[in-house]
DNA sequence: ATACCTCGAGATCG
DNA sequence: CTCGAGGTAT
């Protein structure tokens, strides 16, 4: 078991005091291995070790945290009830971010993608020659797999790509996955990434089980192991026939793979499964044929597969060709031509969006397409509908792009004649359909069509309410599309006097977003919760299960009032109030994301923290400061300008302010400020810093991060693929860093690593290496 | 855009 | 037990 005798540790731990280190390594160690033998014990009947040895490690745990109560995770084994993992779908940080794939979608875009990639390759390594690596796209999920010393002490969904869920408790039950490691040479932390599947006969024999048992079978395979991965009991994912298969590796310290195929290898001593779909490639040709083959058989396999990936096999390659912010410069996904279908298109409405833009979207006979049952598909606007030259009515061809969003191709014109009632053209409205102002688009010249009644029309503070909780911006768990549209619009009429259908209609509780926050627990306005105790939605009533056609109004927030207890804020307005009072403190990027500025998603907003910190910094900033960040162009930096300039949306900021929203990052008072005084540029694509994560770390430090070199510049840090700047830095004379250096640089400040540039002292070895390769270059 | 899981709340039933 | 709502996956 541990290398430690427990006796021994028990011992020095009552008599003395241990260093810190010493004792959350203990700490982490005893927490893994309890988690690890109280799983086996619940959860597959196959105790690991005796009830005496698991009690004596217990109580340990428990001492441990009673001594030293500021290691406690909040995850520990001690937390937890039973058998029962209080881990389960807590986020997990991943320690290298998962990236996502380019999509290709047909052989030209593919060919254009390789010769670039190839073009790429040849300039940043000339001596090596290039070969490929295909493999099969398998249609699952993805996760990482985290070993700790071959022990696997962690699985994670993907989410997005930086954060994402805990399912160790689902995944230890899947046979293919080992819970530890066979042979040597692995690192001591290493991250397995792979694709979880039901495979294809699984999938069939599952769903008749599922039948049989008088349940719905589920819709696809994917679905039935992303469904399988969220279960709360892992005893019912055990019954599922998931498997896994790897292909990639994360955060590693030490591996000695030279290529993605050698590294397979690797992976199969470890004896982890390797798909047997994949080859190594010297040609072009030869990537061509294995899709051609594949094409042919992709029913045939194992698994449903949703394409071929193609990477650069060897690693130092793939470092050299980095990654953008989003997806690796070296592997694509090419995506076989997608089914498609006929359906006939009922309708077409439109939706006013948070931003006032109005949108078509097609409602259709309900069909099958790639696994889902589809009934409606975007149509983005008045010239993509005219483009496709479909009328309501159309029989339609549809397909999935790119597997997820419906689209609708064209009409089957040959069918039009034929169709009763008659087709009929779409005519885009004149007035918004939420709240009768005339549409406009904002420029001369704009394709897309804008409600101009930003504040009020219910339809855009709606979704301007139902974003700014989402994920990628307040994150306000408990505030959904349904809660959005009871803070923001009034019940409408009886539904029952008009066909059926709840129509919201009127003034809400908010008529704008500046006073959210005030809903939240330590904010009491009587006149405000009074309003929000009020607030009603129709409820069809019901009997033996069945709808009656009559509707009650029920209040939204408040229970029902009974004989017993009177109406009080239900549980999920009470977490509404917990989460609106902790969303006060995210950081000041995803407020910017919260207020739906135009062109300001998360990129932007979080190039505008990084650069000013403060939003106060950023109202104050001019139209060219703006501009002229890193990431934001002329385009943003003007919306930002006309977006600051309209008093209700300062008020939105005053109003959150006042409710304690944090409106600036916080600088961490702990941290050195190694950079105090010095200007660094960073350029190309470091391993393990994203861009926006080095800037962070400069500016954290007390250094200013700065997008390109001048004199003034300290240091240049050269990632891979590093272009202009690092000739730049080099002909000026400037230090430069690879990643090492940077992180030496971080830590101690500049008397580690070399003089700044002003002293004129000989330059840190790195910069002659990158010397000759920009020469090279040129 | 849809499928599927979890949870809370109210209906249903012994 | 059933339903609606919210969240996450692709």
């Amino acid at each position: 078991m541990s290398e430690t005798p427990l006796n021994e540790s028990v011992l020095n731990e009552s008599q003395e005091a241990v260093p810190a280190g010493d004792v959350r390594a203990e700490y982490e160690r005893l927490v893994d291995d309890v988690r690890r033998y109280r799983f086996a014990y619940y959860n597959e009947d196959a105790p690991l070790v005796s009830d005496a040895e698991f009690d004596l490690l217990y109580r340990r745990l428990e001492e441990l945290e009673q001594l030293h109560p500021e290691i406690v995770a909040n995850d520990s084994p001690t937390q937890e009830v039973g058998g029962e993992v209080s881990a389960a779908f807590a986020p997990v940080v991943h320690l290298s971010r998962m990236y996502s794939l380019e999509d290709v979608f047909s052989l030209e875009e593919l060919e254009a993608w390789v010769e670039r990639a190839s073009a790429n390759a040849a300039v940043q390594a000339p001596e090596k020659g290039l070969r490929w690596l295909a493999e099969v796209k398998i249609d699952g999920l993805a996760v990482n797999l985290l070993y700790r010393d071959g022990q696997l002490v962690r699985a994670a969904t993907r989410g997005d790509g930086t954060t994402g869920e805990d399912v160790t408790h689902n995944v230890l039950t899947i046979k293919d996955i080992p819970q530890r490691l066979a042979g040597t040479g692995w690192p001591s932390e290493v991250e397995i990434r792979g694709e979880i599947f039901i495979a294809s006969q699984g999938f069939l024999e599952l769903n008749e089980q599922m039948v049989s048992e008088g349940r719905a079978p589920f819709a696809n395979p994917r679905n039935a192991a992303a469904g399988s991965l969220r279960q709360k009991d892992p005893a019912v994912t055990a019954r599922r026939p998931l498997s896994m298969f790897v292909h990639g590796i994360g955060a590693r310290e030490g591996l000695s793979a030279a290529s993605q195929s050698e590294a397979y290898g690797l992976l199969r001593d470890w004896g982890l499964p390797v798909s047997p779909y994949f080859k190594v490639l010297d040609s072009y040709q030869e990537v061509l044929d294995f899709i051609g083959h594949y094409g042919q058989h992709r029913h045939d396999l194992l698994h449903e597969i949703d394409g071929i990936v193609v990477k650069v096999d060897d690693f130092g390659l793939q470092r050299a060709l980095g990654h953008t912010s989003r997806v690796p410069r070296w592997a694509v996904a090419y995506k076989y031509p997608p089914e498609e279908v006929h359906t006939k298109l009922l309708d077409i409405r439109v939706n006013v969006g948070r931003t006032g833009r109005v949108t078509p979207y097609a409602v259709m006979e309900p069909v099958k397409v790639a696994g889902s049952t589809v009934e409606m598909a975007t149509l983005h606007n008045q010239d993509v509908v005219k483009a496709k030259g479909v009328k309501i009515g159309d029989i339609v061809v549809l397909r999935k792009a790119g597997d997820v969003i419906p689209e609708i191709v064209g009409p089957v014109v040959s069918l039009r004649d034929a169709q009763d009632p008659p087709v009929r053209d779409f005519v885009m409205p004149v007035l918004c359909p939420s709240c009768g102002t005339p549409l406009a688009p904002a420029k001369e010249g704009d394709v897309d069509i804008r409600c101009p009644n930003a504040r009020s029309c219910p339809s855009q503070l709606r979704e301007r309410v139902f974003h700014l909780a989402g994920r990628g911006a307040f994150d306000v768990e408990a505030l959904g599309w349904e809660a959005a549209i009871a803070l923001t619009s009034g019940p409408g009429p009886d539904p029952a006097t008009i066909g059926g259908h709840p129509s919201p209609q009127g003034p809400g509780v908010l008529t704008d977003e500046s006073r959210i926050f005030e809903l939240a627990e330590d904010y009491p306005d009587p006149a405000l919760r009074e309003a929000l105790a009020g607030v009603k939605v129709w409820r069809e009533k019901r009997s033996r299960g069945a709808g009656t056609g009559q509707w009650e109004l029920v209040p939204y927030f408040w229970t029902k009032p009974t004989a017993k207890s009177p109406s009080k804020p239900s549980a999920t307005t009470e977490k509404l109030f917990r989460e609106l009072q902790k969303a006060r403190t995210q950081p000041l990027w995803r407020v910017l994301v919260a207020l739906s500025i135009r062109h300001v998603g998360p990129t932007a907003s979080r190039a505008l923290a990084t650069a000013f910190r403060s939003m106060d910094a950023i109202r104050a900033a001019s139209e060219e400061e703006l501009a002229h960040v890193d990431g934001v162009g002329p385009t943003i930096a003007a919306s930002l300008i006309e977006w600051f300039a309209v008093d209700w949306h300062v008020e939105i900021l005053e109003r959150w302010k006042e409710a304690g929203v944090r409106m600036e990052d916080e600088v961490d008072e702990n941290m050195p400020r190694t950079l105090e005084g010095l200007t660094v540029v960073v350029t190309g694509t470091l391993p393990d810093f994203s861009r926006d994560e080095a800037k962070e770390a400069i500016i954290v430090r007390g250094g200013k991060a700065s997008g390109s070199v001048s004199k003034k510049t300290s240091y240049v840090v050269a990632g891979d693929a590093a272009g202009s700047k690092l000739d730049k830095a080099v002909s000026l004379g400037i230090p430069v860093l690879d990643e090492d250096g940077f992180r030496l640089l971080l830590e101690r400040g500049p008397d580690a690593v070399a003089e700044p540039a002003s002293d004129g002292e000989a330059p840190p070895k790195d910069v002659e290496a990158h010397a000759e390769e920009t020469e090279t270059r040129a």
